[in-house]
RNA sequence: GGCCAGGUAGCUCAGUUGGUAGAGCAGGGGAUUGAAAAUCCCCGUGUCGGCGGUUCGAUUCCGUCCCUGGCCA
């Protein structure tokens, strides 16, 4: 038996991180920078779209404005032609948080990528990353053989990867393939070893708006937004750089998808805009699944009233320390 | 006012040769290890417009009324 719980502000050596999460639209930004008024932190995104340049408007970045007053990690890192990936972020994050902590500032990670936020804290077992030619042969050879092919080649090789993954979810086969060939091992195998001790004592908030339906209508309304502040204008410019395809993760994000396929002549112009908004509540649901695995945040309602106040003192209490000092 | 076509799930519609109905989208739940704003899995009872009639039984057939769209006056 242990002794009774001490307080983990005073007991544990490591140093201070806190996390912000919450679903898109939610209001993480306005309060990462309200807390960052009182507290000596430093933001950090953590965020699959906003690492890339000139996806701003519809992937609702930070405005100039409010990136100049609050600096960011980790936004406008990548151009969209390149891929990024949650290791990197990973090893991205782990850097610029002990720059931070060097600087004897306490690194404030905000953002809706749940697998991101994962990936930081509990790592990623060690395997070897994304390799562009060989995912370019395996969909060449699903195009060819199936996808069902290439699943029972995978059972062949990983039994239990071939049985945990589905016939249908091609991305995840297409992965354990790309692992067995470049390791020559089972994915299965690889998975779950290998997990670091995350070296800062963390304080999770989650944003979480306890009404779906005025979500849904908070996403509806910054979409119209986002369409008169231009948009599609900013998806124009992409298009006509040349080299951009749909299928890029900086272009398959929500949105910007449905943007693309309406400036090719998919869509009409309501069609876009109805499809745009569900692709971004169901976004909104699943980054919610994610929070509901988090059980030990701090949950927050963003429009509840002394909501900001709340978390600040919670803020406080964690760095031991009152707002301002 | 007359004729025609419709009124079925939140939306768009399919269907029942009479035995109280099912797709897509939306929505909900879940999974999530180098694409994650990705990818994938599971979830469908609704006075079948109202009221009468025929029938063992009507959402389906008949009558009538209401509503919507089109054409004609």
């Amino acid at each position: 038996m242990r002794p009774m719980q001490v307080d983990q502000t005073h007991c544990d050596p490591r140093p201070p991180a806190i996390f912000l999460m919450g679903p898109t639209a939610s209001g993480k930004t306005a309060l990462a920078c309200a807390l960052a008024d009182a507290f000596p932190l430093q933001l950090i995104s953590v965020d699959s779209a906003l690492v890339y340049r000139g996806l701003n408007i519809g992937a609702a970045k930070p405005d100039a404005a409010t990136l100049a007053k609050y600096p960011h990690g980790l936004i406008d890192i990548r151009d969209p032609a390149q891929p990024y990936s949650a290791a990197m972020f990973r090893d991205d994050a782990l850097a610029a948080m002990q720059d931070i902590t060097d600087a004897q500032r306490v690194p404030l990670l905000v953002g809706g990528t749940g697998l991101y936020f994962r990936a930081l804290q509990q790592g990623l077992s060690p395997l070897p990353h994304a390799d562009p030619e060989l995912r370019a042969r395996i969909a060449a050879e699903a195009q060819e053989r199936g996808w069902p092919a290439l699943h029972a080649r995978l059972a062949q090789h990983d039994p239990i990867a071939a049985a945990r993954i589905r016939m249908n979810d091609t991305q995840r086969i297409q992965r354990a393939l790309e692992v067995i060939q470049l390791s020559g091992k089972p994915l299965s195998e690889q998975q779950g070893n290998a997990r670091a001790r995350f070296p800062y004592r963390v304080l999770k908030l989650a944003l979480i708006p306890p009404d779906r339906q005025r979500l849904r209508e908070r996403i509806a309304q910054r979409f119209d937004a986002m369409l008169q502040a231009g948009f599609l204008d900013e998806v124009r410019a992409l298009r006509a750089r040349g080299d951009l395809h749909p299928e890029l993760p900086a272009l398959r994000a929500v949105g910007y998808r449905q943007a693309w396929q309406h400036l090719q002549g998919a869509t009409d112009a309501r069609e876009f805009r109805a499809r745009a908004i569900f692709a971004t509540n169901q976004l909104a649901k699943r980054q919610l699944t994610w929070l509901r695995g988090e059980v030990d945040a701090r949950v927050f309602d963003p429009d509840g009233a002394g909501s900001r106040e709340v978390a600040a003192s919670a803020v406080g209490l964690f760095l031991g320390r009152a707002p301002g000092t």
